[in-house]
DNA sequence: GATGAATGAGCTTTCATTCAT
DNA sequence: CATGAATGAAAGCTCATTCAT
C-alpha cells in the first residue's frame, strides 16, 4: 500500500559518482526514448550505461526513485532553457512569450515519446517524490507573464497551467502527427495563447 | 524486433462471448482509471472481470491486444459522442464548438487516468493496429468547424490536429491540477480555441 | 503415480461413431507427422478432424489414450500390411525376407517423422496400455523365418528383436538423412539381416 | 514460424558460472532419464539442480536452447569415448569394430530413455542449431573403417550412416525389451556390421 | 450425442533486487 | 565501491479437461 522510499540513496558528493549517476539517467532517458516504457529495466539500463546493475542500485534505492530522478532532471532542464529565454527580459510581452514556446518546442520535439513517458509518471507520483518546488517555479515564471498580460491575481495559477497544458497539448500533437520540422508551430501555439489570453492581434 | 499480432482472436458470435469480451474491456479500463499501468496484468483483469485467464485469451491473443481493444473502444466511445453532440447542427458555431468542448471535458474527466494512458499507448502502436478509420473520422468532424472557421482547406487536418491536441491539453491538465468541477472550462478551452480560429470576440 | 486409465471411453458400436474416431486418430498423425509433438495438443486434434473437443473427449478420455489409440492403429496397419507380404508364401527364404523389408522401408518413409514419436511412445507407455498382443504377432510372424534361418529355438524372440531393431534403426536413419527413394535401401538392410542370420551370399 | 534462438545466452567466464551449467545441464539429463519429457520442464530441472529458474535463463534463452544443450553434450561425450577406443588403433579391423560397439553399447544402456529422446530431439532441431561438427566428425570416423573394409569412396557416408542406424536400432530394442546385461549383444551387431560389409566369417 | 466457451493448474520467461566476491 | 551471478516472486500464456447449452 505505501509505496517505497525515492529519494536518493545517498547525496554522491565526489565527482566521480555525480558522473555515474549522470550516465546512468542518460542510459535511462536514452532506452525510454528508443523503446518505450517495456524495455525500461534496470538491467537494460545499467547495460547501456557501461554500468553495473549492481552500481545502478547504488545511487537508486529502486526503479521507482530512477523514473523519479529522470522527472527531475528533465524538469531541471526546462526550467533552466526557460530561465535562460526569459531573461532576456527586454522585448514586447507577446515576443517573450513566443521565445518560451520555441523553448518548449524544442524540449518536445528534442525526445517527445520520453516527455509523453515522464508527463505520464510525473502524475502518478506520490505527491512527495515529485519535486514540487521545480514545477512551482515554473508556473511562477509563467504566471509573471501571464499577470502581465492582466489576469487577475487570484487567477494566475490557473492560468499558467491552462497555457501551460495548452502548449504541451498542441506540440505534443504535432510531434505526434509526423510535423517534422514545424516552421509554423510557434505561431499557431501563440495564436491560442494569444486568444486564451485576450491579447489583441496575433 | 515485429510485434505480435494484436487482431482479436476470434469473432465471438454467440452472445454469451460477446458479454464476455464486454466485461473484460471494461475491468481493463477499470484497472488502469483505479490502479494504473503497474498493475494492469492480464491475470489482474480476468480476475476483475470474474473470468478465468483463459477466458480472456480466448478473445486477446495477447495483452497487447487487450489494450488495443481497449483503446477502440475508447475511441469509439469519443466519436460517438461527438457525433451525437454535433447533430444537433443549428446554432451558431462557437456554441457548437462549445458543444462539442463539452463532450471533450466530460469524457476526459470521467476517467483521467485511463485516458493518458490510452493516449501514450496510441502513439506507440504500430499503424496497423491503431483504428485510424475512427480517427480520422474524428479528425473530418472537427475539420467541418474548421472549415466553417474560415482555414483554407489545405490546413485542415493541421488545424483540427491542433484544436483536439489543445483541448486535449487543456482539459488534462485541469484534471491533473484537481479542478474538481470544472466550471469555467469549457470558457478557457474556448478562448484559446477561438483565439487558434481567430474568431472575433470572447 | 498411478496413470491414468487409457482404454477406450466406450466400443464405438455405429458406424457414425467409428468413423469419427477415425478421423480424430487421422488428424493426430497428420500434426504430429507436420508439425511434431510440439502442437500435438487436443485441441489442435479435433480442429483438424473438424470435431468439437467434446467429441474427442467422448471417444478418448484424455489425450494419452488417444496416443495409444495412434500407437495401436499404427502397429495393426503395419501387422496387416506384414502379413499381407507373408502370405504369398512361396519363394525362397531370402526373397521372402526382403518382401517384408519393402513393407518396413514403405511404412516408415510415408511418416517417418510420426513413426519415431509413435516409437519413443510405445515405450514409456505402462505395460498394460501397450497392445501387446500385436507387437507378439509381429514377433512371432518374424520369429517364423527366423526359425526357419537356423537359429535354435530358444532365440527365437531374441533375435526377431534384433532384426527389427535393426532394420527399424537402418530405415530410420535413412529417411532422416534424406535418402529421397531409397532404391538401395532394401539390399543394404537385407545384407545386415543375412550377416546376422549367417545366411550365405548376399 | 521462425523458431527462436538458441545460442547459449552468454558465454561463461567465471569457474562458477560454468559449474552452474554443467549442473543444470546434467540436471536436465537425469529428468529426461528418469521420467521423461513430460516432467522436463525448466522449474523441474533448476530444481533438481538445486539452482533458481533465473539462473537457468542466465545461460540459456529458452528451454529448446537447454535441449540443444544437451544433445551437444551427449554428442560430444559419445565422440569422444568413441575417439578414446578408436586410438588403440593396432588390431584387427573387426576386432576395433567391435571395441567401437561396445563404446555404443555402453553410451546407450547407461542412459536409454535419455538415449532415445535426444535421438528424437536432435532430428527436429532446425539444422544451424545441431552441432553438425561433431555428426560429421562421428560419420568421418566410422567412414574410416568402413573404407578399410573395402567399402568404396563414394559410398562411405552412406554406409557410415547404414551402419549407426544399424547399432543404435539394435542396442535400442535389446535396451527396451528389458536385455539387462547385454553378453552378447555385441556378438549379435557385429554379426550384423560384418554381414553389412561383407567381411567373411563372424 | 455434439458443441465450444470456460476453467485454472502449470509452464515459460522476465526482471527488480540482493549479496558474495 | 564495483561487479554480475544468483534469486524468486510474479507476469504472460497454453492447453487438458469439463459442462452448460
Amino acid at each position: 500500500m505505501t509505496d517505497p522510499p525515492i529519494n536518493p540513496r545517498k547525496q554522491p558528493r565526489q565527482k566521480r559518482a555525480q558522473a555515474t549517476v549522470a550516465v546512468i539517467v542518460e542510459a535511462a532517458a536514452r532506452i525510454l526514448e528508443e523503446a518505450g516504457l517495456d524495455a525500461f529495466n534496470t538491467n537494460a539500463v545499467a547495460d547501456r550505461a557501461g554500468v553495473s546493475v549492481g552500481s545502478l542500485y547504488q545511487y537508486f534505492p529502486n526503479k521507482a526513485a530512477l523514473m523519479a530522478a529522470l522527472v527531475r532532471r528533465d524538469n531541471e532542464a526546462f526550467l533552466q532553457a526557460m530561465k535562460m529565454a526569459a531573461s532576456h527580459d527586454h522585448g514586447e510581452l507577446k515576443d517573450r512569450i513566443r521565445r518560451l514556446v520555441d523553448v518548449a518546442i524544442d524540449h518536445q520535439f528534442a525526445q517527445p515519446r520520453l516527455a509523453r513517458i515522464l508527463d505520464l509518471h510525473q502524475r502518478h507520483m506520490p505527491p512527495e517524490d515529485q519535486d514540487l518546488a521545480v514545477q512551482e517555479e515554473i508556473v511562477r515564471l509563467i504566471g509573471g507573464l501571464v499577470l502581465e498580460a492582466g489576469v487577475p491575481a487570484d487567477r494566475l495559477r490557473q492560468a499558467s497551467i491552462d497555457l501551460i497544458g495548452l502548449s504541451r497539448g498542441m506540440i505534443d500533437a504535432a510531434a505526434t502527427s509526423g510535423d517534422p520540422t514545424p516552421a509554423g508551430l510557434n505561431d499557431r501555439v501563440c495564436r491560442a495563447l494569444f486568444g486564451y489570453l485576450q491579447l489583441p492581434g496575433a
